[in-house]
DNA sequence: CTATGAACCTGACAGC
DNA sequence: TGCTGTCAGGTTCATA
């Protein structure tokens, strides 16, 4: 699931039910799931038994568990992951993946179910404080340790498209295809803007957008088309009732009236205002 | 370094 | 009904 609001929606919700409980046995449904731990499957199911969670981290659309040895199980949605906080005695899930029981008399296990398989967990060995696999994933605009001036600078000195560098997970994560086509909606900025011709303002303006929009999102629960992007307890959030241009081709801008573009670009789609976004002189992708 | 395309998967939906 | 093609909130790798 996705961007950072639904993914910080997650690790609330593993936050409130899952730390400080230790996990009894692991299940590895399907392998593809943890093919990022490279020990494989039986390592991951008998190395996390016994081990206690004591507290549930995220950098962008990564997601952590620290455990009470140092190590950390690290997790990524993809595009259709799902952490579900499920009664044991529940039907499985249809592409349910792992699943971890704990060693207590709650009656919850943790899921994680998967359609697309994009997704998947890892041990991540000593990775309490920021598992090495994920070290060259940049901080977030909604992390208090964010760096702006440094982000501003790095940005500017990338030669590229203005969505190619902020979709760029090393310079500023958790933004995905629909916050970045609406925070250049809301600096009016067009997504084939050359990097080095933004004055700083602008950069500003765009991360000010991501911020903003992604914090309103996070208010309603996260964005939520379909039953795939959903809570830990499968609740899907409200706010693509607020999205202005992702998904709207063809209705009118509420800014201006005109009629909202979509574009192929990068294998994906943008959506963009043609009037208050207008393409630059010299597009850049 | 930058850009592109493909790969990894499953399912929903539109159109014929 | 069933086929085909298109699309989907992501990341990574190989190739120019």
């Amino acid at each position: 699931m996705p961007e950072l609001p639904e993914v910080e929606v997650v690790r609330r919700g593993l936050e409130r039910a899952v730390v400080g409980r230790t996990i009894d046995t692991v299940t590895v449904v399907h392998p593809r799931a943890v093919r990022r731990h490279l020990p494989g499957g039986a390592d991951f199911e008998a190395r996390l038994a016994g081990r206690t969670v004591v507290s549930a981290r995220r950098r962008g659309k990564y997601l952590w568990l620290p455990l009470d040895d140092g190590d950390a199980l690290l997790a990524h949605l993809g595009m259709s992951g799902q952490l579900l906080v499920r009664p044991g005695a529940a039907p499985d899930e249809t592409h349910l993946r792992v699943r971890l029981r704990f060693r207590d008399r709650l009656a919850t296990e943790l899921r994680f179910v998967d359609q697309r398989t994009f997704g998947g967990m890892a041990l991540s060995d000593g990775g309490a404080e920021l598992p090495a696999v994920i070290s060259h994933i940049a901080r977030d605009p909604l992390d208090p340790d964010f760096d702006e001036a440094a982000f501003s600078s790095a940005f500017r000195r990338r030669r590229t498209g203005l969505k190619r560098a902020l979709l760029d997970q090393s310079l500023v994560s958790g933004v995905g295809n629909i916050y970045a086509d609406e925070a250049l909606w809301r600096a009016r900025l067009h997504y084939a803007r050359p990097t080095e011709t933004l004055r700083r303002g602008q950069v500003d303006a765009v991360l000010a957008g991501a911020r903003e929009v992604m914090a309103e999102a996070l208010e309603q629960g996260g964005t939520s088309f379909d039953s795939l992007y959903v809570d830990v307890n499968g609740q899907s959030g409200y706010f693509d009732r607020t999205l202005e241009v992702y998904g709207r081709a063809g209705q009118p801008c509420s800014r201006c009236g005109t009629p909202v573009r979509r574009e192929a670009f990068m294998n994906r789609s943008s959506f963009f205002c043609p009037s208050c976004q207008p393409r630059p002189r010299r597009p850049r992708l």
